[in-house]
DNA sequence: GATATAATGTTACATTATAACATAACATAT
DNA sequence: ATATGTTATGTTATAATGTAACATTATATC
């Protein structure tokens, strides 16, 4: 929880080109290999599924596509996948749409910012030390003690704020 | 967006005792009458269910209560007012575990931080300067135009924590 | 009162997620 | 190597949350 990724604070995490999936299932690999827990195919299969997906995508999306690759799903399938992703900070969600999206940094638990474009979909992981530790910094004021912090902002993306320009 | 409300930084705005419902509802009244919208039974029914509730509640619930007041609900009675009391700023939303609180605050627009205990559900709307201009600050840095913050945190509240520590 | 608009009633359905139990795969110890 | 426990997956059914579409009623305005 209190680690950063040691991103500079104006560099967006974006989504993984196609190259990067393969450096971020390899990372998986490895990583379950330390915490000694089984990267099964399906669980490959999924993590891959989100991290091709150029939008955080649903449960029942990426459901269609097992399906699609020939395997037998139903809905328990995916979900149980998700649930082994997330625990393992190799996949988040998001609470104000529903959908899930690979991490940028799965190495370093992190707390992360994410911009959801209400246009296009595209979303944004962004890290930054200030807002995360300013939320930590409230709740203390409460005596709450924070287990997760989920920051969730919806706007204009840059290229969807041009676009309402141009048309107008 | 860019107001706040006038609370002091360590001040929680706590749920509603039931006689500060009475106050919330009169002003419901008088913010409608303002804006010249109709403040109906129903519209009045559901906020003062979603006031009196200790919790936040989910939209099923909602629907139960009216039905136990005597009023033929369905799903869409309950999603329509609660919609209209969104849009007012009268009630918030919680992404993360679907549910609605009244707003604490509804005479000035605000953008609130919500600690969210896991164990027993009681939910802090608690409003900080800092947070939101932080993840404004940000999102500004991505050019990314902000319309809505959805700032959630999950955790222990002081009591549950209290609790816990009796039990060891 | 006639007409337009806004709100509600009602039915049906879409979407998201989980419970419960059976089977299969894997790990470990004997 | 096989018995045994554990973890993961298959499968069916269903719960929980939310919306579309159209009919009806209430309200406002002319």
């Amino acid at each position: 929880m209190t680690e950063h990724c040691p991103h500079s604070e104006t560099a967006s995490c974006t989504l993984p080109s196609s190259e990067q999936v393969k450096v971020l299932l390899d990372q998986a690999v490895s990583l379950c290999e330390q915490r000694n827990l089984r990267f099964t195919e399906l669980r490959k299969q999924v993590l891959e599924l989100v991290c091709r997906a150029d939008q955080p995508v649903g449960a029942y999306q990426l459901l269609d596509e097992l399906r699609e690759q020939g395997r037998s799903a139903a809905p328990p399938t995916v979900y149980r996948a998700l649930d082994f992703l997330l625990e393992q900070g190799l996949v988040h969600r998001l609470a104000t749409n529903n959908t899930y999206l690979a991490c940028a940094h799965p190495q370093k638990p992190h707390a992360a910012v994410f911009l959801v474009c209400s246009q296009c979909g595209q979303t944004q992981e962004v890290h930054t030390r200030g807002v995360i530790e300013v939320v930590k910094q409230q709740a203390e004021k409460f005596d709450f003690r924070v287990t997760h912090a989920s920051v969730e902002v919806a706007g204009l993306c840059h290229s969807c704020q041009s676009q309402k320009e141009g048309a107008q």
